[in-house]
DNA sequence: CCTTAGTGTAACTATTTTGGTTACATCGGC
DNA sequence: GCCGATGTAACCAAAATAGTTACACTAAGG
C-alpha cells in the first residue's frame, strides 16, 4: 500500500524531545533530532510545524532556539500526531468517475465510502489507544 | 495519505461481474467491466489476475472468453479482497534507519511496528466485516 | 547594535508508487 | 484457421513522498 513513514518519524521526533527535556535540556534542535531520525533537518522542521500547529509541539527562535513538547508525552496519543500530518485517507474512490449509466458505477462509491467510514474510525480507536509515553516506555525496555 | 484505488477498483470489478452473471450472463469481460469502471480493461485484467489467484475470480480463455466469480460474493468478504491484491503495510518505518546508536533511533523501530501490527489487525477485522453482498445491496438500494 | 545559531518556508530535485497505454503472444470454441 | 478474448511485458505519465539547497527572519548575548 501507500505506505508513508510520516507518523513514524513524528513520533521519534516527539519522544526524541520528550527524553531529551527529561534529561535536563530546555530545547531540542531539528539538527538533533535529524541525526537520531536519519534525514535531513527541514524534514524534521516541516512536521514539527504540523505538530505545533496542532498543539502538540512549540518552537523558540532567536539565540538558543529549538523545539520543546507542549504537552506531556502521556497527553500525547499517536491519533493526536497522525492528525496533525496526515490529510488524505487511507483508501481511495475511482481515480475517475465511473459510469453513472451502470447501477454498480453509480452506487459503488457511496457504498464504499460507508466501508471506509468504518475502517478510518477502527484506525483512530486503534491509534488513540498508544501514547508517546507508552512509545518511549517501549524503546526504554528495547535498551 | 497513500490513498490507492485497487481496493474500490477491485470491489467494483467482483461486484460488477456477480450482478451481471445474476442477470444470466456466464461471463463478463475486462472490456465491460472497464467501461463501468471507466478506466483500461489492462487495469482491470491485472486486478482480476491477483483476484484469481487468491481463488475469488476465474477466467475463460479462447472464444466466449471472459471471468466469472469463484464463490458467491456472499462468500467473499473486502478483507479477502484487500488480502489478495494489497502487498504493502498502511504505514511505514524509517526509510533510512535512524541512529542506532541513540536510544530512540534504536528502539523507536520496533515499538512503533508493534503498533502497526495492532493497527493492521484492526483494520483487517473492519474489512472482514463487509461481504460484497453486503455491497451489492447498498448499490441496489442508492439505485 | 551586531554577531550568531537556529527556526520558517519556498523552490527544486530525486525516488517511488500508482495508474494508464500500447503491443503482442496465446488460448480455444466455432 | 479465424477471432475475440485473456495474460503479460514494456513503457509512459502523473502524483505522492522525501531529500536538499537557499535564504529571510528571529532573539539572546556579548
Amino acid at each position: 500500500m501507500s505506505a508513508n513513514s510520516r507518523l513514524t518519524i513524528a513520533a521519534h521526533a516527539l519522544t526524541w524531545i520528550g527524553l531529551y527535556q527529561r534529561r535536563g535540556h530546555e530545547v531540542a534542535t531539528s539538527e538533533q533530532i535529524a541525526t537520531s531520525v536519519n534525514t535531513n533537518p527541514v524534514v524534521i522542521r516541516r512536521l514539527l510545524a504540523k505538530l505545533s500547529k496542532a498543539g502538540l509541539a512549540d518552537s523558540r527562535r532567536g539565540a538558543g532556539a529549538g523545539w520543546m513538547l507542549a504537552r506531556d508525552l502521556a497527553a500525547i496519543t499517536l491519533l493526536d500526531v497522525y492528525q496533525a500530518i496526515e490529510p488524505g485517507p487511507v483508501f481511495a474512490l475511482h481515480r475517475a468517475t465511473p459510469d453513472p449509466e451502470c447501477i454498480v458505477g453509480h452506487g459503488i462509491g457511496p457504498a464504499m465510502a460507508a466501508v471506509y467510514d468504518d475502517v478510518e474510525a477502527a484506525l483512530r480507536r486503534e491509534l488513540a489507544k498508544t501514547t508517546l509515553e507508552d512509545v518511549l516506555r517501549d524503546v526504554l525496555k528495547a535498551a
